[in-house]
DNA sequence: CCTCCATATTTATAATGATAAATTAGGCAC
DNA sequence: GTGCCTAATTTATCATTATAAATATGGAGG
């Protein structure tokens, strides 16, 4: 432990920093949840004692962090504000930009991850879900007929992962599987990725996904498992020869 | 029969918010690297036309993702900075705190994730890598005699994974394997998390952790992995009882 | 009594100017 | 040339004012 110090005032921080750590700490000491409000500006202008404009700086970095949201009016204010997968999504995008994430990196974790998900979810699932992944996967029936489909067929296959990212009991897995999908839209997005059209990996990828919904709905979790395996397989196999594709972009919300 | 579409301006975000997003247009279109300066104040005051709080609003909320840090001084302003490994982890561990996250989530990752790593890196640690490891492994020779003891023993442990993760090559395997010990390393530290001790896992983990060394410097990448695994095994059975802890903390940087 | 609309009120948002604090750079003495 | 000190530069903070947005309210019309 450091304990040398606790100085009256820290020289460290700035004062809107400090002022927002202060609001998470009273946000926490008090447990308030999501549409909780915060006391207005003017309020905290006089409980910390601090100027206008760096209570407005406090809030700024508070709702960059996803921590509050905002309103004017009568019976606005900040409030407390549950931080969205979305914006998770979008911060650590941020750390990834600046560190050299391969396209193999990610289909590591997926091998790791996606038919670990696939089999916690078997017999998990209400008839909506199961329906709902069910019409993602037969969106499209039809092999792809040119570069703009593909693309498309790719993105709906994503979509399918998310969704079932979604719907995971154990929300770290879901938000690193969900993560990992909107990386590998973006890059389908903005870059060429899934770029040479292949029939039979589409092929394979569209059974797998239905077959993958049967064991899901007849709690097969094994079976779940071994399909999920055998799409990331197929899915690698796709993705060889992708060299290395970094990130170097920031995923907006 | 305009007008409803593609205003001139955005009436969703606030101002600082659209200058933030403008300065990270900006640093990505000139590819600006760590340490790469951005205007000063009143540049940016000139360039985007809006007031002086404005922009230093938009640049706390750069300063809140750790996208930029600022110095005052001459030679001073604010400059692009990575966002460290650090930051992400608590900005995500914010994301958490709403989730309701188990202890035995946690584990369903690492057992899925910390074998693949152990696997990943046999025969790919400097001698220096492996000596750190080795002495954090060899820390404690003998078994806790007091809980405070056993508390610096889990934590000792837990620093061990989190190194291990700091040597991954794959950046993404690598951050949520250092995410999970880092909530574990709060759990510890300010909950009863491995409360009752127990010297029989101690002996246990303490071995595992030496073969593993083993495993890593003779490039046995399968037993390095059957090894980790089985250390998953063990630590999971600690961890039964340990009922539905929940994430309720923010973790600081 | 109810509905709808104009208006008042509350609150955040934005701009401006002034002063403080921090840090570097340059100059001056020795 | 070295070391200290002053000055210049830049952000940090505060204070004040005006503007915009959103909601509540109250009155007119039905």
């Amino acid at each position: 432990m450091d304990g040398s110090n606790t100085p009256p005032t820290k020289p460290k921080k700035s004062r809107p920093v400090r002022v927002a750590e202060e609001i998470k700490q009273w946000v926490v000491e008090r447990d308030l949840k999501k549409g909780d409000k915060l006391p207005n500006e003017s309020a905290m202008i006089e409980e910390f004692g601090v100027s206008k404009g760096t209570v407005r700086e406090a809030l700024r970095i508070l709702e960059a962090q996803g921590l509050i949201v905002t309103k004017t009016g009568p019976g606005g204010g900040s409030m407390v504000g549950e931080v969205s997968a979305e914006r998770a999504r979008s911060l650590l995008a941020n750390y990834f930009y600046f560190q050299d994430l391969s396209v193999a990196d990610i289909y590591q974790m997926r091998r790791a991850l996606e038919p670990e998900l696939a089999a916690s979810l078997a017999g998990k699932l209400s008839e909506a879900q199961l329906a709902e992944l069910q019409e993602l996967a037969e969106r499209y029936p039809e092999p792809a007929k040119s570069s703009e489909e593909e693309k498309e067929q790719h993105i709906a296959s994503l979509i399918f992962h998310a969704r079932l990212s979604d719907f995971a009991n154990n929300r770290l897995l879901g938000f690193v599987i969900g993560f990992m999908a909107q990386i590998l839209t973006d890059l389908t997005v903005y870059r060429g990725l899934y770029d040479p059209p292949n029939v039979e990996l589409w092929r394979k990828g569209r059974k797998h996904q239905l077959q993958l919904v049967e064991a899901l709905r007849s709690c097969d979790a094994d079976r779940a498992r071994e399909i999920m395996a055998s799409h990331m397989q197929v899915a690698e196999d796709l993705m060889r020869g992708q060299e290395a594709h970094l990130m170097r972009r920031f995923i907006g919300e």
